[in-house]
DNA sequence: AACCACACCAACCGCCAACGC
DNA sequence: GGCGTTGGCGGTTGGTGTGGT
């Protein structure tokens, strides 16, 4: 039973995002702000649910996404979080800033999991066959050690983050100099059309979308061709600077509707508009607050 | 070159909690 | 308090890319 699947309607479009609609949903947000995703359709013309517009924005055109393979640090920071929360990935995500919890759930499934089972594997049995369990005892020294580590390499990620947090992500994503070739194709084949300079300020974004819109159909399908969601993908370092010019471009943007943007100078806000839950935001006895007193708490409880 | 198997990840689905009326 | 709507979350799926044979 239950209530209907909200993209049941006919007429709403499923599958893969097209460029066009993308630069149709990062308009919306970039008048509207981030919410209200029930009139995005309306508002919009998308023939997307919207879940789906939701979802889109979260996961792929929010600012701030790092994309590309997770660092060292970063898998050893989900690994300590799924231990201790489980499978909790918006929490995890939360500690990860760059990172969406689509994201992390995905690495998790794809490779931490099978990673943790050949660890354990290796673990559980030594080379010549002998349970752990015996070796622990023995060993017990080494593998404290290994933990103490372990526990220390959560500490300073955590600190990291948290850092993150707590100072104002808008100095994080301050203007950094231009990177063009991060930006997906049909992005960049506009900028080139229209300035050399693209996305250095939102009236340039805002110029680019109307020229986009303005297009006419046979250099539409072009880019539609050219273009797919895996061009957003460049090396992990330039993405990163790609999603942060991106966001610098959309905080400097006033928007006419609403005032959340601009709203957007204060830790909170700002968290607000990255996506944060309201949750996390209220900081009343928060999982930050919990987890931060957990690992930065002295370890002797556990080094027994 | 063609086929297959596997890996990866964007997107979907269904459930649930919060919220407003 | 009941009900409908909306947003958020976690699990799952299906399309696409890639490597091996």
């Amino acid at each position: 039973m239950g209530r209907p699947p909200c993209c049941d309607k006919l007429g709403v479009k499923k599958g893969p995002w097209t460029p066009e609609e993308d630069i149709m949903l990062v308009s919306f947000v970039q008048e509207h702000g981030p919410g209200n995703w029930r009139t995005v359709p309306t508002h919009t013309g998308l023939r997307r649910c919207s879940k789906s517009c939701r979802l889109r924005w979260t996961n792929y055109l929010r600012p701030g996404i790092k994309r590309g393979s997770f660092t060292d640090q970063e898998e050893k920071m989900i690994i300590q979080l799924q231990a201790l929360l489980g499978n909790k990935w918006a929490a995890i995500a939360s500690y990860l800033p760059e990172r969406t919890d689509n994201d992390i759930k995905n690495y998790w499934n794809t490779h931490l999991k099978k990673k943790l089972k050949k660890l354990e594997a290796n673990d559980l049995y030594s080379s010549d066959g002998h349970c752990l369990s015996s070796i622990k005892s023995a060993s017990r020294g080494q593998w404290e050690r290994t933990l103490q580590a372990d526990i220390n390499t959560a500490k300073q990620a955590l600190q990291n983050a948290l850092s993150l947090d707590k100072s104002s992500p808008i100095s994080e994503y301050t203007i950094k100099p231009i990177n063009i070739d991060c930006y997906p194709s049909y992005i960049k084949q506009e900028a080139k059309m229209s300035t050399s300079t693209y996305a250095s300020s939102a009236e340039n974004i805002a110029k680019l979308l109307k020229q986009w819109t303005r297009s006419d159909s046979t250099n539409n399908s072009e880019q539609s061709k050219a273009s797919s969601s895996t061009q957003f993908s460049c090396n992990t370092t330039n993405n990163t600077n790609a999603m942060t010019e991106y966001s610098s471009s959309f905080e400097s943007f006033e928007p006419s509707n609403s005032d959340q943007f601009s709203q957007a100078t204060t830790p909170e806000a700002a968290g607000k508009f990255y996506g944060e839950s309201k949750r996390e935001l209220d900081n009343e006895v928060p999982l930050s607050v919990m987890l931060e007193s957990w690992l930065f708490d002295e370890n002797d409880d556990l080094l027994i």
